[in-house]
DNA sequence: CCTGAAAGGTTCAAGCCATAAATATCATGG
DNA sequence: CCATGATATTTATGGCTTGAACCTTTCAGG
């Protein structure tokens, strides 16, 4: 691996970063860590611990601590699964909703890629999606 | 922010794990983590903890509990700065030395941005870089 | 001098994260 | 029906990560 594409993976951790740290810093402003804002942000209605995990992109059993300090604030609740008796539905509470609403627009006020125009932006995006590799 | 913003956000830290993941898996090779492999690989030559904190984008706390790993295991060794009595030099051994040389052919062998032409990395590198908000 | 602000490191508490192993349930082929 | 493997989740463990508090040393003014 050459040195310069050493130099963007460093660029591509400083920008996870950036990002991270933007929604670190607004989610702490509702009391709710990052992890816990990107569950919450990431659950746009009911779903299993599967989906949230990988919507999350953490593995299941990251997923499971998360979702414990949120339903024991009261966010969400884990329901038996309708049909499939291994899996949990997550249901937000009408607290967890209202949650939810104050934390989307938090994380509407600024965007961590302002620096870069829309045109760039697309480029952007489709640099990234090119770059990640296919899993199954 | 609107939506596709967001979405870029998401391919962002996707990249950032699979880099990520690219390392560590490489690192367990060694039998080091991915936060000692980074440390070891940012070990261009004797430097402060700051520097190495610097290089590794992390907090200074965190670059303390890496080294301390190291040091144990007996890859560096942490010496009082020639002209700063508050500062700490690191330095590697000669088994961190060799260690270190078998870590940079390790993730040389493949490139996680292998999906891009030379040209395509160049946009990137532009691109993340203007992204990027310089801190002081 | 000497005093206060700043910088280098460490420690602590809280929480994140991946891996491996355990449990329970489903689903499929014989 | 039953064995076997796959899937959904949890637990346990080791290590990473941040932010705040703390100590020492340095440095810039007064």
């Amino acid at each position: 691996m050459p040195a310069a594409e050493r130099e963007i993976c460093g660029l591509v951790n400083g920008l996870a970063s950036q990002i991270g740290a933007h929604v670190r810093e607004r989610a702490v402003k509702l009391g709710l860590t990052a992890a816990q804002a990107t569950a919450l942000r990431e659950l746009t209605g009911p779903m299993t611990m599967s989906e949230l995990a990988d919507r999350m992109d953490c593995e299941p059993s990251n997923a499971t601590v998360v979702v414990d300090r949120l339903e024991s604030r009261g966010v969400l609740e884990r329901r038996p699964h309708p049909t499939d008796r291994r899996a949990k539905q997550l249901i937000l509470t009408p607290d967890g909703a209202d949650l939810r609403k104050r934390l989307l627009e938090l994380l509407s006020e600024e965007s961590p890629l302002a620096a870069l125009t829309p045109e760039e932006q697309g480029v952007l995006h489709d640099l990234l999606q090119r770059a990640i590799v296919r899993r199954a």
